[in-house]
Order: C-alpha cells, then structure tokens, then sequence
DNA sequence: GGCCTGCCATGACGTTTGTCATGAGCAGTG
DNA sequence: CACTGCTCATGACAAACGTCATGGCAGGCC
C-alpha cells in the first residue's frame, strides 16, 4: 500500500453543510484529497471533467440530475473515474437503479467519516461496497413483478392523473391503461393504483 | 462579546457522518463547544438532561421523535434551553410547526458551517432567525383554508383508502366524506382528492 | 413450426368517485 | 335576534375507475 500519490475525490451535496463537513473530515486523512466540490448534478459533472477524480462521491438526491444519473454520465465519459453513492434515505430501488448505473459503492450517511475514508479506498481499489442493511432491505424487498408497460404507467399515475391523461401521455388507450394500472395493482398487492404507486415506490419498484 | 464562557451546544442528527462533520467544525469556532451529540429523538432529550447545553440543534428528522417534539419536550423541561431546527427538505408545514413549539431557528442545510455557527449565536442571544426563503415559501403558501374535517378526513385519505373505510375510520357517513373531500379538492385547486393529498402536504396543511 | 409471454386494444359491466342540491342542528358574531 | 360558517346527512346523476373476456401481433424458446 504505497502511498506516494494522492487520492483524488469529488465531492458532490447539495448541502453546504455537510458537503463543507465532509470536505473538512476528509482532508484529515492522508492519503485523500478532495479536488472538487459540486452542489448539484450538472455542476458535478463539469467539476468532474474538469478535475477528473480517482473517486467521485454523489449525494443521491440533487437538483438538475441526482447522483444516479451523474454516475451513468461519468461512467460514459470517464471511465477511469470510480463513482459511488451517499444518501441519507436509502430505499431499495435506489441501489438496484445505482448498482445498474455502475455504482461501486452505496453507503448511507449514517456511516462515520473514518469508514466512509475506508470505503471510498475499498472503491478506488476496484472493489465494490454495499452497506449491509441497505442490500438486506434490497434483497427482501424482491425484485419488481411488474412488467416495463406497467411500471412506466404507474409512474405516470403517481401524482393522481386521471386515466385520460396517463393514456394521453404513454400513448395508450384508456382501456390499455386501465388494464396494466389493474394488473399492477393485483401483482403489487394493492386495492386501487394509488396505494399500489405508494407501495410500488416504497420498495422501489418505480 | 467576551468569550469568558463558552456557548455549549448539543448536537442531535441521525446521520452519523454528518454529526461528526458537524460537531468537528463547529469545533473550531472558539466560543463554541460541542457538549454532547444524540442519534435520534429520545437520545437528544436524554442528552439535554444530562448535559443541559444552551442551544440545542436539532434535525427535523430523526428516528423515535423529530426535531419539533423534542424541541416541544426541551421547551417544557429545559426552560433555559434553546432549541433551533436543521433540515434537509424545508417544507412550509414544518416551519410553522416548529415555531409554534418555540423553535428559535430554523435553517436548511444547504448553509456553510460558518453561517450555521452565526445562527447559533444569534439563537443564544435571544433571537431568532428563520431562513429567508423558507420563511418565503411558508408565507406564499399562506394559511390552511381548510376546516378541521376537511383536514381530518383528507389525512384519512392520504394512503389512497377507498372512501368506505375513511368513512368507518372518521365514523362519518360516505356521503359525507365525499362531500368533504370534494370541498377540500376544490378549495385547494386539485382535480382529485390524490392530487390534493399531495398538494396539501407540500404546503403543510396536513 | 408450435407455444408461451408480453404488448396493445376494444367493448361491456358494475362499482366507486365527484358533484350538486338540499336540509337540519349548532356554534360564534355583529 | 339574525346571520354566517361549520358539521353532518341524504339522494341523485354523470363521470371515472376496476375488472373481465376477447383478440391480434410481436418476439423468444423447445
């Protein structure tokens, strides 16, 4: 473990806070060094071209693109570039999305800044690191029942859109929608679409 | 300002990483000690009691009890205690929740450590500081024009239950409820009573 | 080539809704 | 006291919704 040249880390949280925090717990160690900061997702995204980072550390939840999107795009343009997620709610739909997006590492900020240093060394390795809760609850969870058709029209039903416009909106007959909205409904478990978009989210299935 | 005393702070977030971060910043502002952190809810109480600081920091969000219960437990026990909120997601509701418990601050975390050290300060002083445009969002969302029924029942209606069982659960007829909740949508501008739910949410109405 | 599954649609049916009119009891206010 | 607003209810009607049966059409698999 030589450690002759530096790791260098982007960090990307829309909360100055803690992005601020973090940057400041991070400089203790000695073999990491924060190069860029970004308090959103284009913003990382051009920090990270800019400054091209052994390891990028994304916020999940930001404005303009959330730090799933960002590793997709970096995966694309840097490849050389590890990414991995932090979050404060860690649902399991956001880790199967993250893992698929390339993701190598998915903590939650309950984790101390010690063993975030560890993980994003664990990272940079080419290792992977999944927090063990989050995989428990991801793999309880299941994978999703749900057809392409169906998960794409209850995401569209999410915040109460009649029938016409879902239709209107996916390009669909009302009918057809109504069918997958039922048969999403059924598979979920659920009495009508609106608890099934609720519990559909909840374990991450949209 | 004599610094004769330092201003002793207890910290209360669930996010490891950023309590750590939190309390190793606030660290380096001279009149400020960090006395004591909590993880969650009743932690905090527990802490306050014991180490009774003069300002409490608190997140919104915490396991066992939020930042606005604990604040409302601290005002009854700890008189002398000032309790300000720290949040990732202001919504208007919170606000004025928090305030009616005796909150003295409330910020969002996308401010710097600095800034945040600033408020405490100004919290300790007998002050209160609201974030601008948190205040501004609470102010454009205005008051509720709901009744307390149309409240009630509307918050009945927030899991997507069929009106039969709002009916049984508030034990008001279903014509009733119908009635209820197609005042509530029209008065909150929303197609539906879905839409509603999620519009009254954002606006702290339920 | 058959077979199955997913995708898309239509039509029909009964149920659940949203909406409106209407009314009665009951508080608080000018 | 009259007035207003909230509460609760009923009945009725149209629209939206959930469910089912049915069929065509693509793609993957034995």
């Amino acid at each position: 473990m030589t450690t002759d040249r530096p790791l260098r880390v982007l960090l990307a949280d829309d909360e100055h806070l803690i992005r601020g925090a973090l940057a400041a717990l991070l400089a203790l160690e000695e073999d990491l060094v924060v190069v860029a900061e970004a308090a959103s997702g284009p913003e990382a995204l051009a920090m990270a071209r800019a400054h091209r980072p052994d390891v990028a550390v994304l916020d999940l939840q930001m404005p303009g693109a959330d730090g799933v999107k960002v590793a997709t795009a970096l995966r694309a343009e840097l490849p050389d570039c590890r990414t991995m997620i932090v979050t404060s709610h860690g649902r399991p739909g956001h880790l199967k999305r993250a893992l698929a997006a390339g993701v190598r590492g998915f903590v939650p900020k309950t984790v101390s800044a010690r063993r975030l240093a560890e993980i994003i060394r664990t990272v940079h390795a080419g290792n992977r690191y999944v927090d063990p809760e989050l995989a428990a609850d991801a793999i309880s969870a299941g994978d999703s029942p749900l057809t392409a058709r169906e998960a794409e029209v209850l995401e569209l039903a999410a915040d109460g859109a009649p029938v016409a416009e879902i239709a209107e909106r996916a390009s669909l007959s009302q009918g057809t929608v109504r069918n997958y909205l039922s048969s999403a409904a059924s598979k979920i478990g659920a009495e009508n679409r609106h608890t099934a978009v609720r519990l559909a989210r909840e374990r991450g299935w949209v």
